[in-house]
DNA sequence: TTGTAGGCGTTATCAC
DNA sequence: GTGATAACGCCTACAA
């Protein structure tokens, strides 16, 4: 590969300037010791300016011992969640001159990947939808981190407010007015999920209405898992009048089978999702879900990073931000005659 | 920020083994030209792994003026075309050892989003979706470059066949027996979407087919834009019975108006999109379109970049990469007697 | 076969 | 105020 081109350096800059190479890093970094003449300064200046000088950030790096790159880890930058967190964390991280390194962690190279990140330098790393009690306690113990929607009592973490997502959602079907209530999500380890699905279930027992097992639906937390799911629940002899999806992946897939079997949403079922992508409002009709601050999440993990700046190894401070109802057109009062056998 | 964890350098590595920093340089770098004593090798190897030494790779990158990082240029990660391509790229990059450093483009500031990468001393930069010409020249100049789905006779261009997109969906359509035939597409600068319909606009003119000017609808490449169009292609007297648009986000904005007019699609009008994005399969019924191959295209972006390594500055080649289409729930035979006035 | 020395481009600490 | 000088961690001639 072609060398880094020739690029001009501070020296030549100083050699331009007819001063030392040490004072051009002085004025340039304009670093607050260095009280210089305000005409030398100034020819420091322009003659960086006439040569373009810019300062390899390299160098820069070995000898602050600070690379001014952030890792972020997730697993898969397809899935809209992921690329909004790295989004959201994108934007304030070059808000802040913070390079991003991306690291995509594919089933089995997690360490490998991180270990890369690691040896980059990186001043912090953004863990999200990856399970950190999977990764090597050391390699991170060395880093600065941040969690997503995780829970840990080593790492900073920072998350969604899942609980409540599942409340909210539990609560709006309640309000509607429906009592065969139905959730379809993962058995997975995942943290988010699981809270997710206990607010659901907590609010929806706390009402009063019985809890069917044969409406607890386990799938992945995808389009296929919502989709096999749905079918299920369409099957049963008598079927929901509202569904919860623990994601809007599944209840994309569950939106799905639906069309497919002719059922009306919003009349028939009634079915929401959390996340709260893009994607959901592509479809017909248009997918209720709770809304989760996903870009926001990935710029708070970036600033939380920053901060762990100063005040190195601070006691990591669990966030948790809130969630939204987005009504669209897939839920609604339940039909007065409900369908199904 | 917590600095860099004290890592162990060569030096502690030297020490150990009781050898020179340089000799654990060599050995450990397999530098061919370091024939050592099996038995000193043996030992600067153990002392390191005893010490778990891993090289700071950011002194690596200064004193060999190669990063080994690339950088890669797009305007929004949530669009999953760019993020299919960052993807590929990220698989390759990080089997061959680089890292990728993300940036994102926001409407202004794509110089100083290429300014950061270049200050970091990327050894290529992959761009995507972000219009080259309106980069500076000479920050371009400096780098190694590849760009993607857009023509340059100064950089490295990787492309999908665009033309064969389009002709293949006339082709499609033709061969369905249509002979209403419209187009949904931005008037955008955009070297892709013009080949597209380019390709399209071609074949059905070979084929004697009229282009119906009312049926050629200038619409921004997203959600929106397919709507909007489509909405207004739904009002015409006569409206069409074949609808291709230049990307599957219009399309699926034209999925939707088509869905709330109670157009049956597939039937009443096929549609078909391009680039096959996932999303594609969620709607109802699922939409046909020309498969693009994105994460390829990503992925041998970076091979070229690795590659304009040992041969500096090559000439660069502009390669096309082939299409397919897929046909799904959209497209169908025209309507015995097609609808609309 | 191995060690010494010099340098990559910065920043930072000192004497001057 | 200003300019040597020494790191930062690593690589690579060139000596030994």
């Amino acid at each position: 590969m072609r060398i880094t081109s020739a690029r001009v350096t501070a020296s030549e800059v100083a050699r331009k300037a007819g001063v030392s190479q040490a004072a051009v890093s002085l004025v340039l970094s304009r670093n607050p010791k260095a009280r210089f003449a305000e005409e030398t300064r100034a020819r420091i200046i322009q003659a960086a300016a006439e040569l373009g000088y810019r300062p390899n950030l390299v160098a820069r790096a070995l000898v602050n011992r600070r690379s001014f790159a952030l890792g972020v880890l997730v697993p898969a930058l397809g899935d809209p969640v992921y690329a909004a967190i790295v989004s959201g964390a994108k934007r304030v991280a070059s808000e802040t001159g913070y390079a991003l390194l991306l690291a995509e962690a594919t089933a089995d190279d997690h360490v490998a990947q991180l270990r890369a990140l690691a040896d980059r330098q990186i001043d912090g790393v953004i863990i999200a939808g990856v399970i950190a009690a999977s990764l090597p306690a050391e390699e991170l113990a060395a880093l600065n981190v941040v969690i997503i929607n995780q829970p840990s009592n080593q790492f900073s973490t920072l998350a969604e407010d899942s609980i409540r997502a599942g409340a909210t959602a539990a609560e709006h079907f309640l309000g509607l007015g429906h009592s065969r209530l139905a959730f379809i999500g993962p058995a997975s380890a995942s943290h988010v999920f699981r809270h997710r699905e206990r607010g659901y279930a907590q609010v929806v027992r706390a009402s009063g209405v019985e809890l069917r097992s044969d409406y607890w639906q386990r799938a992945d937390a995808n389009v296929a898992g919502g989709f096999s799911a749905m079918r299920t629940l369409l099957a049963l002899h008598e079927r929901p009048t509202a569904v919860f999806c623990a994601n809007d992946l599944s209840a994309l897939g569950a939106h799905k089978a639906c069309t497919a079997a002719g059922v009306q949403l919003g009349h028939d079922i009634s079915l929401l999702g959390c996340d709260d992508i893009e994607i959901g409002t592509l479809v017909t009709p248009e997918l209720s879900t709770i809304h989760t601050p996903l870009g926001e999440l990935g710029a708070r993990a970036v600033r939380d990073l920053l901060s762990q700046a100063d005040i190195p190894r601070v006691v990591p401070a669990a966030k948790t931000l809130p969630v939204k109802l987005v009504i669209r057109g897939t839920t609604g009062r339940p039909a007065v005659s409900p369908p199904g056998a």
